[in-house]
DNA sequence: GTAATAGTGTCTGTGAGACATTATGGC
DNA sequence: GCCATAATGTCTCACAGACACTATTAC
């Protein structure tokens, strides 16, 4: 595609020049890196992927899952291979995007490592115990995680904390504009797991009547299936995700209201 | 900090490696570059910072003012270097932040190079004209740079129209949610100037009366500084920003009402 | 029967959109 | 005088929060 004509002629001369590869001497050493925040809803706690790492430096420590990009791979798919390596699961079940990109020069003591960080979702079903290595793979609750108690919160490798914190910021506050809920259901769902997704990822309680009208007058958010299942005491209706991504107007966080 | 110990004594081992670098050939080759979308308003037009590339690839296209990250430099500090080198400018006196990594194995024909782009926002009184080189840095009009007509549009090198488009969306967005706005204006302002960032950032009109209502009630927005401006008929209050950076409840974008 | 949950409706307050009105100063 | 703009107020509708009520089923 650069090879088409530049512009007003002026490009003319070095037209040699174009093939030749940088020289590596010419520019910083560095390494690039992907990291993934994945979250899940286990046992009605958000909880997040962690590896153990088993070399140093901070070996012992609990990592984000991640790796080296590879040369010819996109960096979405270089997070969607590393999760798959480390889950054991087949195909990527939920939704992905990009968080941010970490690159304090100390972040990592050998050397510059650039890491781009993603954010994940699936619904409650990961069993990381089932892929490669049960020891070293975990999903903690973010509570834990980023619990102030030095008893319960695992030792963080990186600036793995602060990823995590940030993911779990997009997270709740793509959760008031977006339909991203849904990504932490299995479908078909009914509207009491939908506000579970609501009351676990924001740690609030919201009143099922008013949810229930918001989300249905909310077209395209979700739409139903028309069965209905049973829920211990009752049935409820059944619903699949709609094809709207964004929510008009938004989901409003209780939290926010006071400012 | 990698240097305190490991937790429950499981990393006993290993502890030489801990200082060993990485070997260069263990990772793929690869460079990081900082790419900024400076926005600002400039005759009425949203516009952005663009530079006339004097070397292959993509040879006197237009390109974001960037550049590689220098090894013990913080990728902020990166950008905000180079737009300072491609400006003239001695400090920066506006809003930047990170937008989003592009690392497509293609994007640069030469090797793998990914890119973080920052996003900036300056009132409107960038002259790059001061700066390096007056006949490769200007300011485009947005509706210019992405026009679908080639006669307006610069052609642009690597993937950067994809990153603009990303940038606009990104500050777009923002309007409706942070105060982000008064970065566009020199303190102080007037709540007509204001409202003329969000109606050319947006590119719509909004009621004089339904605007100003809105900023005034939405406390920490804005601060009165009890002066007033002639406007060429009558004076107008002057105001600053506030220290609220979130706006609660939201500035509504017109387009959106109608989903 | 009671308890728990799904589904539905009602009342009220907040805030945004669509205006109208008044004041000020340049022409 | 006219006109543009700043500042302010009014009316209405949409919608969120609070809460009441009914139906269904497990126990």
């Amino acid at each position: 595609m650069g090879a088409s004509a530049a512009e007003n002629g002026r490009a003319a001369a070095g037209e040699a020049e174009f093939l030749a590869a940088y020289d590596p001497r010419e520019f910083p050493p560095v390494a690039v890196t992907v990291d993934i925040v994945l979250l899940t809803l286990r046992h009605g706690l958000l909880s997040v992927l962690l590896i153990r790492r088993r070399d140093h430096p901070y070996q012992g420590y609990w990592a984000l899952p991640g790796g080296f990009a590879d040369p010819d791979e996109d960096l979405e798919q270089a997070a969607q291979r590393e999760l798959l390596e480390e889950t054991g699961l087949s195909t990527f079940p939920g939704h992905l995007e990009q968080l941010r990109t970490y690159g304090r020069p100390e972040r990592d003591p050998r050397m510059r490592v650039i890491s781009v960080a993603y954010l994940g979702m699936v619904p409650g079903i990961t069993r990381p115990e089932a892929g490669s290595d049960a020891a070293v793979a975990r999903l903690w609750p973010v509570e834990d995680v980023l619990s102030d108690d030095e008893q319960v919160r695992p030792q963080l490798a990186f600036d793995h904390a602060t990823i995590i914190e940030d993911g779990l910021e997009r997270v709740r506050s793509k959760l008031e504009y977006t339909s991203l809920a849904t990504a932490f259901v299995e479908e078909p769902f009914t509207i009491a797991d939908l506000r579970r997704v609501y009351e676990t990822v924001w740690g609030v309680e919201l009143d099922y009547g008013n949810f229930r009208r918001k989300v249905l007058n909310t077209d395209g958010f979700v739409e139903p299936t028309g069965d209905t299942a049973p829920t211990g005491r009752g049935y409820a209706d059944l619903y699949r995700a709609g094809r709207t991504t964004l929510l008009q107007p938004a989901m409003l966080r209780p939290d926010s209201r006071g400012r």
